[in-house]
RNA sequence: UCCUCGGUAGCUCAACGGUAGAGCAUUCGGCUGUUAACCGAAGGGUUGUAGGUUCGAAUCCUACCCGGGGAGCCA
């Protein structure tokens, strides 16, 4: 008779119960005749107890000299222990050990501390350690949420190739790949222009897969390889694009408080930073972004970008991101619907997020007049010929039209509290590190 | 690409130009309520690489390699 298999995340229920519970040795503490074996198996943590005097001679030997991470399936009697983190205790009757870790190659990780290199070079293992899985947890529930967001209000999904012919922008370094004998293509860094084409199908579209830029960043909050969603929609305008993306942002910072409260406490994350994320965000001008930032004495003067350090300091005043909108045309993409009260400024809006996080999200309206896009290619220096497909849907009923770009792994960073975005994607592809 | 900091035991770090050391991990021993358990003992080193200065270099100098942080650019 075998008892049931149980999640250590669903222990409470089975308060009691004799039961077993499959996983890997965390971290064991011994003291003579009784130990304490730390089993994982996933979706938690739980202390075990042996007591020697209550089981077989050798099942107590096995155990209490087995090592981290070893593999094995524990059965014994849940019962509540409020000495035990998590309140739970489960007190062993028999283990099956599936695999022991050999002394002489021992799990490199111990439970002190290490330095990052070895942890990046350790990241397959890395993962098993209880932020590391916090963190990958609250990922998750982000990209479900974005996608709930979207999928409610009626988006369709609709994904964008991966090799592209192109540069999208122009400005940003793409990766390059060879595509059979003779031809280059480009590893995508936005799904935009075919979500532009998608929108003029389904009225309301987003894309949602990894996004490659070759800039040689070496900051907290770059990757060379980044998941980005990103919306579109027909018939909209830029005030429709600013209200999509902040019902987004507090549409998903909800569902990180509402679910994923034990993974923010395992991240020492504060907790209120994010309950204050609520509609509506402060809303700026570029124009008056500038003069706030010259008054906090920045460097910047109209015409130039925001530095990392120029979207701390706006964002310093406010419990929630801001909305900065209304660019000079010259410093975003040719793509941009220009205003219609002084041309010199782009419809773009960026959020950028409290604490540091930085921009978490760009995007605006897009030119719909053919005319006009036409003049901005070639302002920009971009063969009109390779956006002839782009062309068309100027063509074939225009529209006005917009949507935006949201990083996940600087969103999940923020959520996380993170020091670095590194820690915010299973796998990491940054400047000069591609491995494991 | 530029600026800046670093590379010493499996890991985290010490060591004035003068005998390379500690904690953790590993091995052995002790402990019936431990919370990164604790206590005692043992093994473990071509000080990133190649040159140079010096009676003597982990330490000073040069070049290169690797990594951290930042800038620019971006999400």
């Amino acid at each position: 008779m075998s008892a049931p298999r149980v999640r250590i995340a669903d222990i409470a229920k089975h308060d009691g119960q004799t039961v077993s519970i499959a996983g890997w040795l965390y971290n064991l503490r011994r003291s003579g005749k009784i130990c304490f074996p730390l089993l994982r198996d996933g979706s938690g943590i739980i202390q075990c107890v042996a007591v020697k005097a209550n089981l077989p001679e050798e099942l107590f030997e096995t155990l209490k000299d087995l090592t981290q991470e070893s593999s094995l399936i524990v059965t014994g009697k849940v019962r509540a222990e409020a000495r035990a983190q998590g309140g739970f205790e489960l007190d062993v009757e028999s283990a099956e050990i599936l695999q022991r870790v050999p002394e002489s190659d021992p799990y490199p990780i111990t439970p002190k501390d290490h330095g990052i290199d070895f942890l990046m070079d350790h990241r397959h293992l890395w993962l098993r350690s209880r932020r590391q899985t916090a963190i990958l947890r609250v990922r998750h529930e982000v990209i479900k949420a974005i996608r709930d967001y979207f999928d409610n209000q009626g988006f369709t999904l609709v994904d964008t190739p991966i090799f592209t012919p192109a540069a999208c922008e122009g400005t940003s370094t793409l990766f390059e790949v060879k595509y059979f004998e003779d031809e280059i293509v480009y590893l995508t860094q936005s799904g935009q222009l075919y979500n532009e084409a998608n929108a003029m199908a389904l009225g309301k579209v987003y894309c949602f897969g990894p996004t490659f830029r070759a800039e040689k960043s070496k900051t907290r909050r770059h990757l060379t390889e980044f998941w980005m969603v990103e919306p579109e929609m027909a018939f909209a305008n830029l005030e429709d694009v600013k209200a999509l993306a902040e019902g987004l942002v507090v549409y998903c910072v909800g569902r990180v408080l509402e679910n994923r409260r034990a993974e923010l406490d395992v991240l020492e994350r504060d907790v209120k930073k994010l309950e204050s994320v609520q509609a509506p965000f402060p809303r700026m001008s570029y124009d008056d972004a500038v003069k706030i930032l010259a008054g906090k004495g920045s460097e910047i003067t109209w015409g130039g970008d925001f530095g990392n350090t120029d979207e701390t300091l706006l964002t310093q005043e406010f419990d929630r991101p801001v909305m900065v909108d209304r660019y000079p045309s010259e410093i975003k993409a040719f793509y941009f619907q220009p205003d219609e009260h002084n041309e010199k400024l782009a419809l773009g809006v960026d959020v950028i997020a409290p604490e540091g996080y930085g921009e978490i999200i760009g995007g605006g309206q897009r030119i719909h007049d053919p005319e006009l896009l036409l003049r901005r290619l070639k302002e920009h220096d971009l063969p009109p010929e390779a956006f002839n497909w782009y062309m068309d849907l100027r063509k074939y009923g225009t529209v006005p039209h917009g949507g935006f770009g949201m990083g996940v792994e600087r969103f999940v960073a923020w959520m996380c509290g993170t020091e670095h975005i590194r820690e915010c994607i299973a796998y990491p592809r940054m400047l000069y590190r591609t491995r494991p």
